[in-house]
DNA sequence: ATGAAAGCGCTAACAC
DNA sequence: GTGTTAGCGCTTTCAT
């Protein structure tokens, strides 16, 4: 690929020329301009982002670090980013960490090394090794630092909401499936629901899965509760996992809403998917996407930033598979 | 950020030793070695990964071009291709580029100015725009140029064995929901089907969607698919898009696949999710991904590679939706 | 309006 | 073993 020199030659101009030219910083005549042009047209000529970048000190790429891209809700949020960021003339590096505390630290590593302008975490597990870095964080649900913003749904309004629907259409003999421990969000979605049930009254059974989405570890776990029939109603902490736990269902014999009632979480597109229709707790995804790498740019451009949890609104979306 | 300056100067020895020791090249002694270690840690570096491409001309990227993040079986295929190149140290860029030929025009500028160190592209849709390009680049699905290596499925082959099941199990009155015309695959699994019907001498339905997944609009056009329950046997173009079709027809009152028999393709996580679980014609994503990344990885260290096409093997995956 | 030159952070050939 | 230096492709200050 040629270079900038290559060009200024070709031109019968200087590099200074051919870089005004390219920036449109500082005056070029118009003849100037015209030649420029052509010779780079001729040359298939792109400048060198890199070499940019290690002047300029902003190579205009985001880090997206995601637990796991298969999951509908992640790949829609990163769509809602990747369009935002294109937009603005962004480029994403994609990670996708798998939940490892220690594939997140080492794709940190990588991160820093190509300077990116900024860092979407998702669910981190890494602390102190954000301290060190000085590049722009924005953090989707977990809590990184004091000094890093949280975006994330109200998965504690979120799991009332939960409680609330289905105890509304009658059911008193409720199981939560929740999601691994060290996701904060689950964590959240559960409380939110157990102090609903507390408040009426009412006990309901916890179950805990160890993995966010792979469909046989998922089986397996259904397999080991006990008498699932029993229950009147449940509440999953992701769409994919209630996907997985209506085949489940459906699978025994058992008819949903009627004999029991599911409602999922997050609204990622499969809920619609399914038959019956699943009743979710709607993260407001693209809000999500695009407030997470709003926050991160205005940063990048060094305008103020208030560090603090930014909690968007979780609704209610009723479908099929409750009363 | 720290340079590499300011690490020769706090230990006391010259640029040159940090850069030998940072890159295992030429001899650094045991003494020094531990010095420029404990500068290195003491001020946080990390080596610039920018400027060592640019003097490499290997900045150990990836451009990721994908159709559409959202389709569960690119996500798929996404995850294969990013744990092979962290693996062996590369990072992706991801762009989404939404079946839109313009969209793809302008991340092929933005990828050339990052000097990317290869191309994985899918169902591109431009053609003399690679051609000025001196990067290595590999195709899934549709063909970009004669010096460009073509990863796909033997769609044709599927589209046959999607017809040979629906015959076999009884359907003499089926339709194919073909996807849009742009997409070579599509055009493939169309004419497989449609071949072996007139090799029984059946004639088949056509209709075609101009859309790959966007569920809405999927939904729309099944809507002015006229009498549909007429058919005893569908094969949907993909899975997702097959996932719309069944709910549509449960949603009318059809039984699966008691009255119609439905087979989509891909063979995505989400078929196994839906109830009755979908027969599909399995592509294989993983070794798709694989291949495509290790063609690339090839080229880049200026190995030898075959330009043709590469076709992997399509396969019946029998689940619940056909008899 | 344009050019010369310094410098961004790094690697590598060459000298000692 | 280690240092000096040129150069990768670019931007920008300061002359002219």
């Amino acid at each position: 690929m040629s270079n900038i020199r290559e060009i200024a030659e070709r031109a019968g101009v200087s590099i200074a020329t051919v870089s005004r030219y390219l920036n449109g910083s500082g005056y070029v005549s118009e003849k100037t301009k015209i030649k420029i042009q052509k010779e780079i047209e001729k040359a298939g000529y792109t400048p060198n982002a890199l070499a940019r970048a290690i002047f300029t000190k902003n190579s205009r790429t985001i880090a997206l670090m995601i637990p796991n891209i298969t999951n509908p809700f992640f790949n829609q949020m990163v769509t809602a980013i990747e369009d935002y960021a294109n937009k603005i003339g962004y480029s994403l590096f994609l990670y996708n960490t798998g939940d490892s505390r220690e594939k997140e630290k080492e794709c940190l590593e990588v991160i820093k090394s190509y300077r990116v302008s900024g860092i979407i975490a998702s669910r981190s597990q890494c602390k102190e090794e954000y301290s060190e870095i000085n590049i722009p964080v924005v953090s989707f649900e977990n809590h990184i630092s004091s000094s890093i913003a949280t975006v994330s749904s109200d998965n504690y309004n979120g799991g009332k909401m939960a409680f609330d629907h289905l105890y509304d259409r009658g059911c008193r003999n409720m199981l939560h499936i929740k999601g691994p421990r060290n996701f904060e969000a689950t964590e959240l979605r559960c409380k939110g629901f157990v102090d609903a049930a507390n408040k009426k009254g009412i006990k309901v059974d916890i179950v805990e899965f160890e993995t966010d989405f792979q469909v046989q570890i998922l089986e397996e776990y259904l397999k080991r509760i006990e008498n699932i029939k029993k229950y009147d109603g449940i509440f999953v902490f992701n769409d994919i996992a209630a996907a997985v736990v209506m085949k489940h269902l459906k699978g025994i014999g058992i008819s949903i809403p009627h004999q029991v009632q599911l409602i999922g979480f997050d609204d990622s597109f499969i809920g619609e998917l399914l038959y019956p229709s699943l009743t979710t707790i709607r993260q407001p995804i693209k809000e999500i996407g695009t407030l997470l790498i709003e926050l991160l740019i205005k940063q990048i451009n060094r305008e103020k930033v208030e560090i603090k949890d930014y909690l968007l609104e979780t609704k209610l979306i009723k479908r099929e598979s409750t009363l």
